[in-house]
DNA sequence: TCTGGGGTCCTAGGACCC
DNA sequence: TCTGGGGTCCTAGGACCC
């Protein structure tokens, strides 16, 4: 029996999180921009209506316009949206027991034999619809959906669901089963799913232009030797042949666990001494640590990173530097320790530094610690220490216990600028919305 | 003045071993 | 004058994703 899977994608979902506690801005137009308010990161329907609006436009090439148009600005709010994420999560996995929770706005499910059952009286394209009105009525995010027997296709039917006004694509259905080809024919190369910037030049050098050339192009080799296994399996699935399947997450929760984890920020403003240097890292690294612990890993590896502004013209500098660890450790105090050692390393003076970040990687379980003869492990009372600390910080916010190295808030000058931030309505008590009657 | 952050996978090539 | 070949493992870097 073939596959038949789903995409669900919410439509420009930091907006449209915005949107949900205000619905004085439901007919307005609203974007969301990047952390430092860097970049516009999201989009209304409204905004992108706007010729200017595009997303990754940098926020102060932009602002007079956004103003002039009537545009409400925000800051990320991160909470909010994991937590908006969360509830359409819950509700999506009502509608088939195999689900892939792809990124903070879509999901993959697995519909094959969800309609042989006798249960239901729909085809595909009415079950897409039930799924589209559900969650629109349940969780107030709109949301598109994207039917087809592999994964490539189905992430090609949500993009053409996007442009179309019921917001429903469905590959698989019969009666426009003729016009598939042609629907491929208005996907260009680059917006296939995999094909980036430089594989989609790799494939116009061949004259393959849009989603249906790429599948019937005949020469498999020559694109396996152009674009790589992956660029081949691409194809194959525009064939209809699965490659790509549903990657669960573990049954006990929502998230699998990380193979790296990543801290970094861009400075508010040019940093230029070591010690706020070593400040800032190790924030960094506590921030990552948290998370490791909390999926309940060790790393043995720690990579730590500095840069300049290279949009900037003055003279750039990168560099970066990486220490293992003979046990594996999720202590934020080895790590940090670790770290200051790096930046004596990689550190010059004189330098206008903008960013610097924090990665650890060679991720492994607690409960497979392998044990170095050189080099002492966590002891049980450093894990009780960190498993505390956690605990204090969860129950108090705003990381009430940390390591002395990462200094007093009054500090942190550094810190990123998010000025335009709405509140944390559904995380936290002082924050929730209150509904008036008249 | 002001341009994000966090991930995954694949491949080539070096190191090392026999 | 002569200087192998094959396998495995690891890592850096590239490309891509949201």
């Amino acid at each position: 029996m073939p596959k038949i899977f789903a995409l669900i994608d919410a439509n420009s979902f930091y907006a449209s999180c915005e949107k949900l506690f205000r619905p004085d801005l439901q007919k307005k137009p609203v974007v969301v921009l990047s952390n430092n308010d860097g970049c516009i990161v999201s989009a209304c329907k409204l905004a992108k209506q706007i010729p200017q609006v595009k997303n990754f436009l940098p926020y102060y090439q932009i602002r007079d316009c956004l103003k002039e148009n009537g545009v409400e600005v925000f800051s990320s709010n991160y909470a909010l949206y994991a937590d908006i994420s969360k509830r359409l999560m819950n509700s999506l996995a009502k509608f088939s027991p195999e689900m892939e929770i792809y990124s903070i706005d879509e999901a993959f499910l697995d519909l094959s034999g969800i309609l042989s059952n006798g249960s239901f009286e729909y085809d595909y394209f009415e079950y897409g619809i039930k799924i589209k009105n559900t969650i629109e009525k349940n969780i107030g995010i709109p949301v598109s959906v994207g039917i087809a027997t592999t994964k490539v296709l189905a992430k090609a039917a949500n993009r053409l669901a996007k442009k179309n006004t019921v917001g429903v694509m469905d590959f698989t259905n019969n009666e426009c089963r003729c016009d598939v080809d042609q629907m491929l024919t208005k996907i260009d190369v680059s917006d296939l799913w995999g094909i980036g910037h430089r594989q989609s030049q790799k494939l116009r050098e061949l004259a393959i232009h849009n989603a249906r050339d790429f599948r019937d192009y005949q020469n498999i080799n020559l694109i396996q030797k152009k674009l790589t296994k992956v660029g081949r399996q691409i194809q194959d699935e525009l064939r209809g042949n699965v490659c790509f399947t549903l990657e669960k997450s573990p049954a006990d929760s929502s998230f699998v666990p990380r193979k790296s984890i990543t801290s970094s920020r861009t400075f508010g403003r040019p940093v230029f001494s070591k010690d706020e240097l070593n400040v800032a890292i190790a924030n960094y690294i506590s921030t990552a640590a948290e998370k490791l612990r909390k999926q309940k890993s060790l790393c043995r590896y720690l990579t730590i990173y500095v840069r300049t502004n290279p949009f900037k013209g003055i003279e750039q500098y990168y560099n970066f530097n990486s220490t293992s660890f003979l046990s594996a450790t999720n202590d934020t105090r080895k790590m940090i320790f670790a770290a200051s050692k790096l930046l004596d390393k990689i550190y010059r003076s004189g330098i206008e530094y903008k960013k610097c970040g924090v990665i650890l990687s060679d991720i492994s379980s607690e409960n497979t610690l392998q044990l170095s003869l050189f080099e002492e492990g966590d002891t049980i009372k450093d894990r009780l220490l960190m498993k505390n600390m956690d605990k204090i910080n969860t129950r108090n916010g705003e990381r009430i216990l940390k390591v002395a190295a990462c200094g007093t808030t009054d500090l942190c000058t550094w810190k990123m600028q998010q000025q335009l931030k709405s509140p944390a309505y559904t995380t936290r008590f002082s924050e929730l919305p209150i509904i008036k009657l008249c």
